[in-house]
DNA sequence: GCATGTGAAGGAATTCACAGCA
DNA sequence: TGCTGTGAATTCCTTCACATGC
């Protein structure tokens, strides 16, 4: 569903005012049935011999996601990824926002990185009374786990983790990871005798 | 199967010869019979009873996933993910190596990041002499898809997507898709009624 | 006894075809 | 006619149980 979300968002520059699950497909790269399938388990969304609304289908699959509000996260560990995610523009589309940098480098604390300003590790604990649910991992991966435990204390309730272990969390808690490494190492395999 | 190498990395350091199901499925986070159902679709890896010899089946497993030669890259983009990616270092652990940096900025081009000197865009023809069959696309959305285009016309064989946009290309180039906004923008639906 | 490898059951996700509505 | 929504068929993946081998 995010795909579809997202798709929509670059096509809706567009002056078209609705759009056929066929034209959206081809621009995501799957198929028509695909699409319609995923939208049928939420209900209703188009108009047969119209195709989809742009605007309500938006507002539909934002309310679905949970995506009507919204959501803070909390970065800890400002290294250069941490750093390259601070100045990434492409959170806000999405109703997402990064409310805070942590960091334990005392050098990094109190500096200001893609306009937020690094605070101290310490800190963690204001998270639940700044109304940050999201946490975001991107430190060393030797120290992701007791990061993650500090993440879950302070009242996080999903993570995004970048580092490269599996992160060991009471399941109530979501966790995304991302190991770009890992994704890179991947692609080998689909170029056979090279 | 790349999890598999990247957990076994994790614990080569320990000095256990041999491992089980059961101990590696814990770690990272999976079922014994997951990771023996996989395995057994490459054939026997362990013995019964005592378990997988871990540096055996390291090799397997890159073997399996191409990863027993060294594969290089090109990166595409120096902005700040540019960057990051560039500093990163796990890829090496799985035999990849970023061989170029391009980028359009005629600011950028010369200057050194992450010990890789930055080259021209129109640099790209050489990709192929060079040896390099892997794209690592960081550029802005709206140039996504003719940076990949560039890519093929250049000789590569898959391509690491960080932009947003969906890339229409040959089939016969793999690309693996990773959208940072997006992956964080699915959390929110685990997280009800907030 | 301990841990692997695998057939079989079960469940989930894809794919297809088509009825029904604008 | 054009496009949606959905049952049915298919394929794929997950889960289990257990026979086999050290």
């Amino acid at each position: 569903m995010p795909i579809y979300l997202r798709g929509l968002q670059l096509l809706s520059l567009e002056d078209q005012q609705s759009i056929s699950s066929k034209i959206l497909a081809e621009f995501i790269g799957t198929n028509a049935w695909q699409i319609r399938k995923d939208f049928s388990y939420f209900g209703d969304f188009g108009t047969p011999g119209r195709g989809y609304d742009i605007k309500k289908l938006q507002k539909r699959i934002r309310k679905i996601l949970n995506l009507d509000k919204t959501h803070k996260a909390a970065l800890v560990g400002v290294g250069n990824l941490g750093s390259a995610i601070l100045s990434y523009p492409g959170f806000k589309i999405f109703g997402c926002e990064i409310a805070a940098a942590l960091d334990s480098n005392p050098k990094k604390i109190g500096k200001t990185k893609g306009g937020i300003k690094i605070e101290n590790i310490n800190n963690i604990n204001s998270l639940k009374r700044r109304n940050i649910d999201i946490g975001i991992i991107a430190v060393p991966s030797e120290v992701a786990q007791q990061t993650a435990d500090l993440l879950v204390k302070s009242g996080v309730r999903s993570i995004l983790n970048f580092s490269s272990r599996h992160l060991d969390i009471p399941k109530k808690v979501k966790v995304i990871s991302i190991d770009i490494a890992m994704e890179l190492a991947r692609l080998p395999y689909y170029m056979p005798s090279s």
